[in-house]
RNA sequence: GCGCCCGUAGCUCAGUUGGAUAGAGCAUCAGGCUUCGAACCUGAGGGUCGGGAGUUCGAAUCUCUCCGGGCGCGCCA
């Protein structure tokens, strides 16, 4: 509806190109918008207020003007200059009859949109450390990436969704270290828990899995060998010199070959609970990619011989550096250090090299609010190896409190008071959790109240959606227990009926869904359909509430019936996009 | 100190290529079920869009400045 009222005026600019304006404008301003005011019609454009200057006319006569040379269309009932030169486009009653066939004839795929041109889009989120459960703030990233992605598919975007492994670093020794250690423990060993190792009970279990998995003989070792001669453990020593000395003696009595198993066999216990967590949540990915199979494959090699090539590297104090200054970095960065181990810096920008090299055009990293200071780099990294800098983008998610009504629930990451993604997915329900994940803007902060998402009361706006859908369901029921049957082609084509005002509010709300879901792919913006649903439940309610569908006029029943199954379609269409269930009774 | 995000009704928040009289939900108050599900609907009150200045036909939106809050600034990952 929108790019046909566009491609008018776009017409009529065209045709006054030349006598009242200078040149013809380009497309991109012709920008028509949706009315606040129901008086002032349902579209407007502000076009002539944007080109009077330039075409030192007054804004009402080029308005008039325009209004002149538009070419005659169905849709459009009536147009008019208004204020300080609008121009209100006010639709004919069949411009929303043939939308609602639209919704009839498309089903599952009304508001889908060519938008993307089919542009490969790479959507990678989450991405935490195999070290640990999930966390409420991944679940919020999983929600939104998982709903940025299904929008931006939506909006004809060719989208993957890829979750990146850090299995390389010094965190998944540690996490090898605190479990072998944990092992010992099971075994009757008796030695002190590292201060920097992970505490929580997941580690536990880890060790009952590798006890399982190995039994005593192999991975057992005395305490007093594993003790021997390290150094001070915090509060007297330095924990980091103490775990790093704890992971070398695990090195060495376990062999590389040892240790390295014992890596193996938890970093994929993790994933397993990683991925079953995030599939229960209905999220879930294309490809895992991992950060150790990608060093192997001697991709971050090939990124830094990329960077050499363009002499964006130099030696300093016995460590190699990026020249990322000279690509609006604020410092450079080492990518190798003095002892020889490659950064972390230098694996990622190899990752997002990689990426490119797969043929993804553009590519979106899902980050937490945490890791803002780090998109200049990568950025940089990849202007620097002849990659366009703004092929990456980083929307950052902020963080994610706890609250049972008003009292704000503490979340250490020391000891574990449900911060788990499973224990908030348990307690409330996916259906609650994925919609109070996506309720509120990504930028903002989010309060996530336990309390309202469990209650089943009006206070809960995931209920109200629901609740319409299920009404649908129940209306339809109560047809077919009176014997009556839908007529879909007879309500179509009596649309024409629905003159009542709360049907004319439904009609509109339905219509805007195209529109709201290709703001919500060019904006990142998930929220913005749970917002249009909510508002499109509510036209509904009213009308329910005003009106009986089912009466003994046929032809009106039919149409009835045909508008609030349309809502009832959109409605399922976009609580699929957010991953939220559209249940037939509740 | 430097950088990023944020500040809108009592509370939680929408409102981005600058648009017409700033909107929802909750809470409060007043109403609505012998009729398709009351997990619903209708109405009312509630605002210095953090303060100030600027840009212009027009600013919650853009710029500057101040105040307040969150986060980040490693040869860690």
């Amino acid at each position: 509806m929108k790019q046909e009222l566009e491609q008018l005026l776009q017409a009529a600019l065209e045709k006054l190109a030349g006598s009242l304006l200078p040149e013809k404008p380009a497309a991109s301003s012709v920008v028509v918008e949706r009315t606040r005011e129901a008086q002032h019609g349902d579209f407007a454009s502000n076009v002539a207020l944007r080109l009077a200057k330039a075409a030192r006319v007054k804004p009402r006569e080029l308005a008039a003007a325009i209004v002149a040379a538009l070419p005659a269309n169905e849709l459009v009932a009536r147009t008019e200059v208004a204020g300080a030169g609008f121009i209100n486009f006010h639709l004919a009653p069949q411009a929303y009859a043939r939308e609602l066939a639209a919704i009839h004839e498309r089903g599952a795929h009304y508001g889908e949109s060519a938008l993307g041109a089919g542009r490969r889009v790479l959507v990678e989120f989450v991405s935490a450390n195999p070290t640990g459960p999930l966390h409420v703030g991944h679940g919020r990233q999983a929600a939104y990436g998982a709903t940025l992605a299904s929008v931006l598919q939506a909006a004809g975007y060719d989208v993957a969704r890829e979750y990146y492994i850090n299995d390389a670093g010094r965190q998944m020794d540690i996490l090898a270290a605190s479990a072998w250690v944990r092992y010992l423990e099971l075994c009757g060993e008796r030695l002190p828990f590292p201060e920097n190792g992970y505490r929580g009970d997941y580690v536990r279990v880890l060790a009952q899995d590798l006890k399982a998995a190995a039994g005593e003989a192999t991975l057992r070792r005395p305490a007093a060998a594993v003790l021997a001669n390290l150094p001070a453990d915090a509060p007297a020593g330095d924990k980091e010199a103490y775990i790093d000395a704890l992971i070398a003696r695990a090195r060495e009595l376990l062999g590389s070959d040892g240790f390295r198993q014992v890596l193996e066999l938890l970093l994929e216990a993790m994933l397993t609970d990683i991925r079953e967590d995030l599939g229960e949540f209905g999220v879930t990915f294309d490809n895992w990619c991992s950060e150790r199979a990608l060093a192997e494959s001697g991709a971050i090699d090939h990124a830094l011989a990329v960077l050499e090539s363009q002499k964006r590297l130099y030696r300093r104090d016995g460590a190699l550096w990026f020249r990322a200054t000279e690509f609006g970095d604020e410092k450079d960065r080492v990518v190798v250090r003095e002892n020889g181990h490659k950064t972390y810096f230098a694996s990622d920008i190899a990752y997002h090299l990689n990426k490119r090299e797969r043929g993804f055009e553009h590519l979106i990293d899902v980050l937490g609010a945490d890791h803002h200071g780090y998109v200049a780099r990568v950025r940089a990294g990849l202007a620097a190896m002849g990659q366009p800098g703004d092929c990456l983008e980083a929307p950052l998610i902020q963080f994610v409190s706890l609250y049972r009504g008003t009292e704000k629930i503490p979340m250490g990451k020391r000891e574990a008071q449900f911060v788990t993604l499973r224990q908030l997915r348990a307690e409330v329900g996916n259906d609650a959790c994925r919609f109070f994940y996506l309720m509120r803007s990504h930028d903002q902060p989010l309060d996530f109240d336990l309390e309202l998402a469990k209650s089943r009361t009006n206070e809960n706006p995931v209920y109200y959606i629901q609740y319409a859908h299920a009404r649908v369901a129940s209306v339809m029921k109560q047809l077919a227990a009176r014997g009556l049957a839908f007529d879909r082609a007879a309500g179509l084509a009596a649309v024409a009926a629905l003159t009542a005002s709360h049907e004319q509010a439904v009609l509109r709300s339905l219509a805007r869904y195209p529109e709201v879901l290709e703001q919500a792919a060019v904006n990142r913006a998930p929220h913005a359909l749970v917002h249009y649903l909510r508002e499109l439940a509510n036209a509904f309610h009213t009308y329910y509430n005003a009106e009986v569908f089912i009466v003994e006029d046929a032809p009106l029943r039919n149409a009835r019936l045909a508008l609030v199954l349309g809502v009832q379609q959109v409605i399922r269409n976009g609580l699929t996009l957010l991953g939220v269930s559209a249940p037939e009774t509740m």
